[in-house]
RNA sequence: GCCCAUGUAGCUCAGUCGGUAGAGCGCUUCCUUGGUAAGGAAGAGGUUCACCAGUUCGAUUCUGGUCAUGGGCUCCA
């Protein structure tokens, strides 16, 4: 007798050594209906295995992240044999399982997003069939043989080593698979197709094209729902839109890639970078500048042309070849040659905020997160091996402090040396270990990406994560071990010898167009106060009181509020509606009450509104709140 | 760069089975508006439907190409 705990603490007893089916079927017995996949010693199993008696067994249950994944991964089967039940010829490669889905890559006749209700519906049918996926094993000549018109599955095969090939099959259809799936196909409960895009085989541009169809799928329709609403108001906060509709920036065919800041724009990007210039200074930084188009020589020096030639903007004037910037590093090292260096000017700290532009491929281009011009928040490092710890731990000290003025938290990653780089073992030891040093130091939790670095020496990555849970690299701090030596940079000794100066490039906001995208959908368009390209906004009740208003707004301005008036020949309600919807933090209104006794009626976002203030009450915790730049939405 | 989709007024979009275009918002003017989420009326606005060719008596509509945008792929030393 061997009995089994399930999930839900209910025991059921077996006479013989049980199988997985019988596991399942004690399942659908009521014993525990959550159960989609077992561990068992540790291997995520489907329900169709043998259990051995001193097997260790966990189950999988629906509320696991796992076994949402089975899910989706058996859902990625019912897709496919959907598509197979419309589209005969089509020719079936792999269907995995990715963060928000799964997808399959088939090879077929492109089709649109219309072709989506007819494979839905096709699907539908399968679920409701609620055929079990069997799990088969088989030679590799017989799976050769089951596979035979289907090239891609071949190869696959082909790859695999030669004993134990698994296949599952649930109803008629077939696929080829490791498994593990889930008992039936009616545990599917909401499922939704997403999108649609080519994709290469084997992701080799030179080889087949193929159609990938997304999608997603739930034990429970409601959580498919909730998805869609998320999906949903993501799509409201996008910044391409807000851009338009807060009259931020513009995109224009003229210059692809290149975004127009507005005016509007232009007052968030200052107070961005006002702020980063404090923030800066506060931690030794000076601030450079650099030209944007430099001769062809100097990227050939600095390894760029040879390298990174093909994402360049090039020109010729008189007869000489220039290139556009890419990266701000080659000026800032002829910047560093202009004078000779003792070890006691060094660290030294040199920020540029540098506009570079960088051809990327026509299809890689996305709003402001992806663009061929764009502001880096570069800066140069120059420093001794001893102080490598202390000068990243400065670095990412300054990162939390700028990343949490917005709400935003971070994750760090730790890249090490690849395969193709430069330098010695010992260089990459003492350059890794500072930085290994510093992030231990530094305490926070760290991922590390094994032969991830750049060639040149090993970095940190900085990913902030924003309101909506999404990621973003935006912070690095890279170790240069090459450009100090192609420029041959100096600094003297203690020693009175000449010494090779360690490099660090590192960015905070990393591109500023970026970031600025980013925080646009971080805030959803509300930005706080100290942001806002319009702090306050000057509603007087009818148009006799425009002349005052104007008055009150020249006041406003001078004390340091952005400030406008709308003029319009609107009602109050109408103008307040659309003060909100622009979300303007404080709206004024101007009667004649406010005009005889000079007071402000003033409405905060939150609802909120206060009668009365006089100029001073208004202006000083205003001020504050601006200076202090807080996240916290009560003013006064 | 590759695959699919899209490109019509400042914005969001409709439309023309081929006969030179519409709505709402916005804008202008007038009337209104005296206190917290959309007041009313009239008017202007498209070098004519991204651009360039082709078919046609005639193209915004059909065909081809180019460019751009979106979703992916790839790329992001």
């Amino acid at each position: 007798m061997i009995s089994i705990t399930f999930p839900d603490k209910t025991i059921k007893e077996f006479e013989n050594i049980p199988t997985g089916m019988d596991v399942a079927k004690s399942i659908s017995e009521g014993f525990a209906r959550n159960c989609v996949a077992m561990r068992i010693d540790g291997n995520l199993l489907d329900l169709s295995r043998e259990i051995q008696q001193d097997s260790s067994i966990e189950f999988i249950t629906v509320n696991d992240e796992e076994g949402l994944d089975i899910l989706r991964h058996s859902t990625a089967h019912v897709m496919a044999e959907a598509v197979l039940n419309i589209y005969p010829d089509a020719k079936l490669t792999i269907g995995p399982v990715v963060e928000d889905g799964f997808y399959y890559d088939i090879k077929m006749e492109p089709v649109s997003e219309e072709a989506f209700p007819a494979i839905e519906s096709e699907m539908q049918k399968i679920i409701k069939a609620k055929a079990g996926f069997e799990r088969q094993v088989v030679s590799k000549d017989q799976a050769l043989e089951i596979f035979k018109d289907n090239p891609f599955k071949l190869e696959l095969i082909n790859e695999l080593a030669d004993q134990e090939i698994s296949l599952y099959q649930n109803g008629k259809f077939i696929d080829l698979c490791r498994g593990p799936h889930i008992p039936h196909t009616g545990m599917i409960k909401g499922v939704k197709l997403l999108k649609i895009s080519g994709a290469y085989w084997r992701a080799d541009q030179e080889r087949e094209q193929l159609q990938r169809l997304y999608g997603i799928s739930f034990f429970d329709k409601k959580e498919l729902n909730k998805y869609l609403h998320m999906i949903e108001e993501a799509q409201k906060r996008d910044h391409r839109k807000l851009g338009t509709k807060l009259d931020l920036y513009s995109f224009h065919d003229e210059a692809a890639g290149m975004p127009f800041f507005h005016a509007n724009g232009i007052e968030i990007w200052n107070a961005l970078l006002a702020y980063w210039r404090e923030e800066h200074k506060k931690d030794g930084y000076v601030e450079t500048k650099t030209p944007i188009m430099l001769n062809r020589k100097l990227w050939e020096q600095s390894g760029h042309w040879e390298n990174y030639r093909e994402n360049m903007y090039t020109s010729v004037i008189d007869d000489e070849e220039y290139a556009i910037k890419p990266m701000n590093c080659p000026g800032g090292m002829l910047l560093y040659k202009t004078k000779a260096y003792s070890y006691r000017d060094l660290p030294l700290r040199a920020g540029e905020i540098g506009l570079v532009h960088r051809h990327e491929l026509s299809g890689a281009l996305s709003g402001l997160f992806r663009v061929r011009a764009f502001h880096q928040d570069d800066a140069h490092i120059f420093m001794t091996a001893d102080h490598i710890r202390k000068e990243v731990m400065g670095v990412l000290k300054l990162a939390k402090r700028i990343y949490s003025r917005f709400g935003l938290t971070f994750h760090l990653e730790l890249s090490t040396r690849p395969k193709k780089s430069i330098g010695t073992d010992e260089q990459w030891e003492e350059a890794t270990n500072g930085l290994r040093g510093a992030l231990d130091e530094y305490g926070q939790e760290y991922f590390i990406n094994e032969g991830d670095g750049a060639f040149y020496g090993p970095k940190i990555d900085v990913h902030i994560k924003d309101a909506l849970g999404r990621t973003w690299q935006c912070g690095t701090i890279q170790l240069d071990m090459a450009l100090p030596e192609r420029f041959d940079l100096t600094y003297k000794g203690q020693d009175n010898e000449k010494h090779r100066p360690i490099m660090v490039h590192r960015t905070i906001f990393g591109s500023l167009e970026r970031f600025f995208g980013i925080l646009v959908e971080h805030f959803a368009g509300k930005f706080p106060l100290w942001m806002a390209p319009v702090q306050a906004i000057l509603l007087p009740i009818n148009q006799d009181l425009a002349g005052y208003a104007e008055s009150v707004r020249e006041k406003l301005d001078e004390a340091g509020i952005r400030c406008e008036v709308d003029k319009r020949s609107e009602t109050l309600k109408k103008k307040i509606r659309e003060a909100q919807l622009n979300y303007v933090p404080l709206i004024i209104t101007i009667g004649d009450k406010e005009k005889e006794s000079g007071t402000l009626s003033v409405r905060t976002l939150d609802g909120k509104v206060r009668m009365g203030l006089s100029m001073d009450e208004f202006t000083t915790p205003v001020l504050k709140h601006i200076k202090n730049r807080t996240l916290d939405e009560s003013i006064f």
